[in-house]
RNA sequence: GGGCGUGUGGUGAAAUUGGUAUACACGUCGGCUUUAGGAGCCGAUGCCGCAAGGCGUGUGGGUUCGAGUCCCACCUCGCCCACCA
């Protein structure tokens, strides 16, 4: 800096109090025309402050803020804390604080570390999950759920968390392990509170079509519902027994099925198992039980484990007997927690067929690989009056005799399970629910809420939630309600609380409702919402549910049901190939970067480091490109003459094309590019104050601070991001152009020729240079193809 | 096993969408400047070769006057889902 001798921080001190007078970012919501909603995915507020690769979707975030700024737009660009959740519980067991205190910290280090960005946000909008003022909201929502049918309390075997000692739901259980602490999850049995989001699987699924989103992401969701077309069955029961109804994308295979099997969960298990054979089913089931959801998933063990029942069902077509199995690569949650057994068209059928000598029955011949035949490959075999019907043509046909049997008919089932909410742990909104003396539920009244957490509970998770130990929360709950009566005492998953936080920007502190509908209606749908692909199925599927939810129940009635139009996946950045974390100790902080080059600099780099999309591997030593860029562009003020080239004119032109395209494409990286390259052009080419005033007008969005301090210094009182987006310059044609010459598509030299010249002209010209000459000695000409409007003439040689 | 994606210099990466491959940077090398340190400035830098020249976008084919780009097959690495009937 000694050269430049400038200082970063005071000057942007400066220009950060400027902007606050100017009350740039600070916008009025109810009256704004021409929205723009520009939406980062609010941060947890971790202790460990932020690293330069939580700073990348910052940036890209304020970025597209300023330009649609500099478009005329009124930008809404938030910021606020997901400050519920188990770090700051654990923090607080830790240090035996309290996880207010440790979170009430770690917010004022994060608003801090935040404003570094120099990003363009609301401060008088933030929204914080954990206030008292937004949970009463999220209690609210919670209700309008239960009032609508959409919330149900179920007991059932559910995720568990030995470490952190809570439920989880199927989303946060990742390769059988806690999302959060890596811990193997087991099952235990639960009454829990559900939100039914599988009621509008179909139209999670449908609403995905009209988004801008990553292909890859909207995959993700589709893979994530999971739908299947198929056929319900039903196996009648022998004697007395219940039917069996079986889910299968296969009927065409039903004269194949050697056995029905039932997940040991199942609760026509207990039925269908004889006497004789129920302490045999007892243990097996302990067993199954005990196992983890790894130790369930293994496919590739040879055999399955499983016990038959003793009972038999009736083929729905044959009416043969066949036997009914439990075993437990069969899912309780899945279709009807039962499927019919094809071992010769089925691989995990044909294992656990093959494990206990059952029947294997070819069904289709004809495909490539008879165990795994796939529709319409092969015709049907030993199935009766079905023979020689492809897959498809007896899947048709055979869905509809079942359907006039009335023992079955399409069906269409889904992945999806419901969303699981009740967490065991204290740092959550409580779930809004009373119970009478006689264990009944009732929901909140309005009146009452927030149902504040109480205060008088320590934090150790000990099966149960924590709040449950707490006297006064005891004694509130009869004081309101009676004796006898018990809030629940549990707190809602996060991820609803992070499921609405957009709507309350709005209006963050309005005491009445949890969102305006005519404020939502106006600003709704986000035009751009930017995170980590960390989110591409839970936050961005529980949002779109809770959002379509508000939709289809006429909280909001502008007719658009989703909440985020576009959404981009910001890159990760790695260094040593390794994500950033501070256990690893390969977090750099952008502190020492800001002191030495500067807040442009680093978010110049930032930009520049690679495609935004992608993973980024940091190099130390990148920033300083930038940073000589920075000071190249900062030096021509003083090179500034009465008029410019017609070059520079020109390179401007081209610039402002190509940049124009990347700001629409999102390649951000490059439009860094393009400015170095523009700025190595005019350090050598005579430019005016016009030329340079649009070219800083266009550099703003990625350094804000130089190009504010610039465009001051050109004398404007108003703020850079006032001015418009530039058009471009009027330019003279040029009288020459510069063609390549080409000989069998290979470039040799350029040639500087009159743009209206013909091709024999062109080729006289040419054939003058030694250096074509030499490459053409000896050699017949073939053809010449001659594209001036692509810039070149290739010579073809035989 | 299924799905998605990737492959270009020493490194991060560009390529007007089929038309001058490696722009823009980092690094490296040489020179200048500086009391020193750092920083700065100028030049060089795909590979082989003294050179002439040749070869070059994972591999092999194809289409085309022309392919990093389109088609086919294969290889590599990565990510996600994974007993979903």
């Amino acid at each position: 800096m000694a050269r430049r001798n400038f200082d970063h921080q005071k000057n942007e001190e400066r220009i950060n109090k400027f902007w606050g007078s100017q009350k740039l970012s600070e916008i009025d919501i109810a009256s704004a025309k021409n929205k723009y909603y520009c939406l980062d995915m609010f941060p947890y507020p971790s202790g460990s402050g932020l690293h330069v690769g939580h700073w990348r979707g910052y940036i890209l975030s304020d970025f597209y803020t300023r330009y649609q700024m500099l478009q005329g737009k009124t930008v809404l660009h938030p910021m606020g804390f997901d400050s519920f959740g188990l770090p700051a519980e654990n923090a607080a067991i830790k240090n035996k604080s309290h996880p207010k205190k440790f979170t009430d910290q770690a917010i004022k280090t994060f608003s801090a570390q935040l404003k570094q960005i120099g990003a363009a946000y609301d401060w008088t909008k933030v929204v914080t999950t954990s206030d008292p003022n937004y949970y009463r909201w999220t209690q609210w929502l919670f209700l309008q759920f239960y009032k609508h049918g959409y919330a149900e309390k179920r007991q059932s075997l559910v995720n568990w968390c030995p470490k952190d000692q809570t439920v989880l739901a199927n989303e946060q259980v990742v390769n059988g392990k806690c999302e959060r602490c890596g811990t193997v999850v087991t099952k235990k049995e639960l009454a829990q509170w559900y939100l039914t989001i599988t009621k509008i699987a179909e139209e999670l699924l449908t609403g995905l079509d009209e988004l801008d989103w990553p292909e890859h992401v909207k995959t993700l969701q589709r893979n994530w519902i999971g739908k299947s077309t198929g056929t319900s069955v039903v196996f009648k029961g022998k004697e007395n027994l219940p039917d069996i109804e079986v889910f299968t994308t296969r009927v065409d295979t039903l004269m194949g099925v050697s056995a029905v099997v039932l997940a040991p969960e199942n609760p026509l298990t207990s039925i269908y198992i004889i006497n004789d054979i129920k302490p045999a089913f007892e243990k097996y089931l302990r067993e199954v039980t005990a196992k983890t959801n790894i130790d369930r998933a293994q496919t590739k063990e040879s055999s399955k484990t499983a016990i038959f029942t003793g009972s038999y069902v009736i083929h729905p077509v044959t009416g043969e007997e066949i036997p009914v199995w439990v075993a437990d690569y069969v899912l309780s949650d899945y279709g009807s927690g039962a499927v019919m057994s094809v071992p010769a068209h089925d691989e995990r059928d044909y294992l656990f067929a093959k494990a206990h000598n059952l029947e294997i029955i070819e069904v289709i011949r004809g495909a490539n690989d008879s165990k795994l035949p796939f529709l319409d490959e092969g015709k049907l075999v030993n199935s009766s009056q079905y023979d020689s019907l492809t897959s498809a043509q007896a899947i048709e046909q055979m869905t509809a005799d079942l359907a006039k049997a009335h023992l079955g008919q399409a069906k269409t089932t889904y992945r999806l399970r419901d969303w699981l909410v009740s967490r065991q742990r204290y740092w959550g909104a409580p779930v809004p629910v009373v119970y009478d003396p006689d264990g009944r539920a009732h929901a909140i009244e309005d009146k009452h809420l927030p149902v504040l957490l109480p205060t008088d509970v320590d934090f150790l998770p000990g099966g149960e939630s924590p709040i449950t130990r707490s006297r006064e929360f005891v004694e509130r709950a009869e004081k309101l309600y009676g004796k006898g009566w018990r809030f629940d005492t549990d707190t809602l998953d996060t991820f609803v609380d992070s499921s609405w936080y957009y709507l309350r920007y709005l209006t963050p502190n309005d005491a009445q409702q949890a969102f305006d509908p005519k404020l939502v209606e106006k600003w709704l749908p986000v035009d751009f919402y930017i995170g980590g692909i960390e989110h591409a199925i839970l936050h961005l599927l529980y949002a779109r549910f809770v959002y379509r939810f508000l939709v289809n129940h006429k909280y909001i009635t502008n007719g658009n049901k989703e909440p985020f139009q576009k959404l981009f996946n910001i890159g990760m950045v790695t260094l040593n190939g390794a994500k950033m974390s501070k256990s690893k100790g390969n977090v750099v902080s952008p502190d020492p970067l800001i002191e030495h080059y500067g807040t442009d600099a680093l978010r110049g780099y930032e930009l520049f480091i690679g495609p935004l999309e992608a993973e980024a591997e940091w190099n130390p030593r990148g920033i300083s490109g930038v940073y000589r860029f920075l000071i190249k562009a900062n030096e021509l003020l003083n090179k500034i003459k009465p008029a410019s080239s017609a070059k520079a004119k020109q390179a401007f032109n081209d610039y402002l094309t190509h940049v124009n395209e990347m700001i629409a494409d999102l390649r951000i990286n490059t439009v860094i590019s393009e400015a170095m390259k523009f700025v190595n052009v005019l350090e050598v080419n005579d430019f005016d104050t016009e030329v340079l005033e649009r070219f800083l007008i266009t550099l703003s969005p990625a350094c804000p601070y130089i190009c504010e301090t610039l465009w001051q210094e050109l004398g404007h009182k108003e703020s850079i991001f006032t001015a418009s987006w530039p058009e471009s310059l009027e330019t003279t044609k040029e009288t020459k152009i510069s063609l390549s010459i080409r000989v069998n598509h290979r470039h040799v030299q350029e040639l500087v020729c009159d743009p209206a010249a013909n091709a024999d002209e062109l080729l006289k010209q040419a054939k003058n240079e030694p250096k074509i000459q030499e490459k053409l000695r000896g050699k017949k000409i073939v053809q010449v193809i001659n594209k001036p409007e692509l810039c070149f003439i290739d010579i073809v040689t035989d």
